[in-house]
DNA sequence: TATATTGATTGAAACGTTTGAATCAGTGTT
DNA sequence: AACACTGATTCAAACGTTTCAATCAATATA
């Protein structure tokens, strides 16, 4: 007896095996509101068979008919990049209190499975969708396919303010001020930047802060230490850049003291190349980072970097997501930029520059 | 006109909106075999429709009627380790060739976590499960409650083949002598060992492997330049282990020319201590990893280590599983363990002994 | 002319839940 | 004796699909 149809246990077996109706077992288990007159011994006796015969309630059909799957997308373009694992925590722990899971995807930096993935989500019917830009994201009609089906979105690393979707964003301005000063406290004067490739957005705002801070301080920077990353093709090509720049500027045997790479990945390319090079960091040379994902934090000498507080941005998408959907309606019109603050994390690859050169 | 109740399109509504019955746009719309009965006319007719109102099938009602999710749940016990990415794209690569979607979710190292997330994907009906057990995974009972349910199962990082476990996971053994046969052919012959804590089951067969090319070669090892790394906290408390370590060492004076660690962010724990203590890698010592992550490859020296084919080792997991779920029962007695082979990665951090010590 | 055969379409039941309304036996009120 | 209330339980419809069986016209076969 008590044989399934189906693999799964279901509240018909409960019902049959309890002598009371599906409705009653259904109450009962899923604490609605009517259980409060369901009477104490029933209770007990379904929940006890229900715990007996390993009973899962359907997430499928609970959720057809409740209308609502309390899940809300994650789409990564690319999760092999350590910037999206906090992040993701983050998600996480904002879904979490409030009762929502995030169903992740991870479009491995292929625009076609971005595509596909935001389809399924909207299968999945995902209540709303965070999407993770993190190095590169071209702008993309699909954001109209969401908005069709009325589903709430929040971008996390790019400013999409003015396409009418919630942004969450360092405030990179500040970020590249912050390192600049650092490294002009600590005495550097001639400082070798490195901007970001031109289709990110972060690149220009970083420069930015830069370049105040250069004003504010009234240093000088010499157009021939800046140097500009190609064309992203991968998380790593950071690395490349900053190793094939260092390369290049000892070869030109241009002064220059510290410099102020455009993220971590990108610093440890530089210290890889000006090590091969036989300039030590920081001793000959300061170098900072920007973003602090684990690699700067475990290579030796440990990168002076500026770190985004990942986590929080991800507690702030979900939030955004999650109020969006309970308002009920989400006026794009309305959508809105948060940019957070950066963190100086000074470690080991920067120091004041020597005095003889 | 054409308003829809809920926020979504139905195939209702393509049914007002082009004529036919919901049974027509249905079987148009899901291709179904009885489509070729369909009128060509009509046929475009429908998907014409489908493709304005911005349809899109809802996974649920679709599942629930089908019985079949094709959805397999991966339950990363800590997906921050930069292990699991490479493992989760062969995963995601291995399912998607079959059609099914993994669903992630990460338990953040928190058992409770780890067993709320277990009961979802059997809630979410995921067909199989994959567990990945990167750094730490205390035998659960829950395997019992995914068994009750008769849900097929493979983890990756253990062997748990005597519960009857598919199980999947490199050849520690080999790995370990790949890296001793390595620092021994470079010429070392005073090698010191950090062990991995002993809760985790790679850290045997390692040492396992070591010791037959110890015996091998007729090197000798000193015990006192065996260290085992205390039970682990974190996937970073190895770097920390591997620098107390390095400290330790450095001040007893001992003669050792290479450390051979335990994974790659405890090499990197040695590279920093070692360094901070004036010596030089791989000059002075050669450092050896074990893992190949991210950190490993951009540290300057990069760290010679053991790559797991870990991309591999994902699509065996969504193999097994798959097999599983396709023949329908799935015998826990026929549990089988796949072993893969790993690879040596010389990279900066070994290089012959100094000739003077 | 009656009867298969085919092609195109639809009716209706089912998947496992939830939930507003209904039932029904008691008990208390008028 | 009729009525209303309460407490415990159940009916039945709905959520959006899929799919077997049924319908129905039109053509081909006997």
């Amino acid at each position: 007896m008590g044989q399934r149809k189906s693999g799964h246990v279901t509240l018909l077996d409960i019902a049959h095996a309890s002598g009371f109706s599906v409705s009653t077992v259904s109450i009962v288990l899923s604490e609605a509101p009517l259980s409060q007159n369901v009477a104490e011994k029933t209770r007990g006796h379904i929940r006890t068979i229900a715990r007996q015969l390993g009973y899962h309630p359907d997430a499928y059909a609970r959720s057809l008919r409740r209308r609502s799957t309390m899940t809300i997308g994650v789409l990564a373009f690319d999760l092999s990049d350590p910037f999206c694992i906090p992040l993701m925590r983050g998600i996480q722990e904002g879904a979490h209190k409030a009762g929502y899971m995030p169903l992740v995807m991870d479009a491995q930096t292929q625009r076609r499975l971005f595509d596909n993935y935001l389809h399924t989500l909207l299968e999945r019917r995902a209540e709303g969708v965070i999407v993770i830009a993190s190095w590169v994201f071209e702008e993309t009609n699909l954001l109209g396919d969401i908005r069709k089906n009325n589903v709430p979105i929040a971008i996390v690393g790019r400013d999409l303010t003015s396409r009418g979707v919630n942004s969450i964003l360092v405030d990179n301005e500040a970020g590249g001020a912050l390192a600049a000063r650092h490294l002009y406290d600590l005495g550097h004067r001639h400082i070798a930047v490195i901007r970001g490739p031109e289709e990110m957005c972060d690149s220009e705002p970083r420069w930015t802060g830069i370049q105040r801070v250069v004003a504010e301080t009234g240093m000088k920077l010499d157009e021939k230490l800046v140097f500009q990353l190609p064309g992203v093709v991968g998380p790593a090509s950071g690395f490349e850049g900053g190793q094939c720049f260092a390369r290049q500027m000892l070869q030109s045997r241009k002064l220059f003291t510290a410099v102020l790479a455009f993220d971590d990945l990108t610093a440890l390319g530089v210290v890889r190349g000006l090590t091969e090079g036989g300039v030590r960091v920081p001793q000959d040379c300061s170098v900072t980072g920007f973003d602090d994902v684990l690699p700067a934090e475990v290579a030796t000498p440990a990168i002076t970097t500026i770190r985004q507080p990942l986590r929080e941005m991800g507690i702030e998408a979900a939030e955004r997501v999650l109020q969006a959907i309970q308002s009920g309606v989400n006026l794009p019109a309305k959508a809105k930029l948060h940019k957070t603050q950066p963190e100086l994390i000074v470690r080991m690859s920067t120091a004041p520059p020597a005095k003889q050169r």
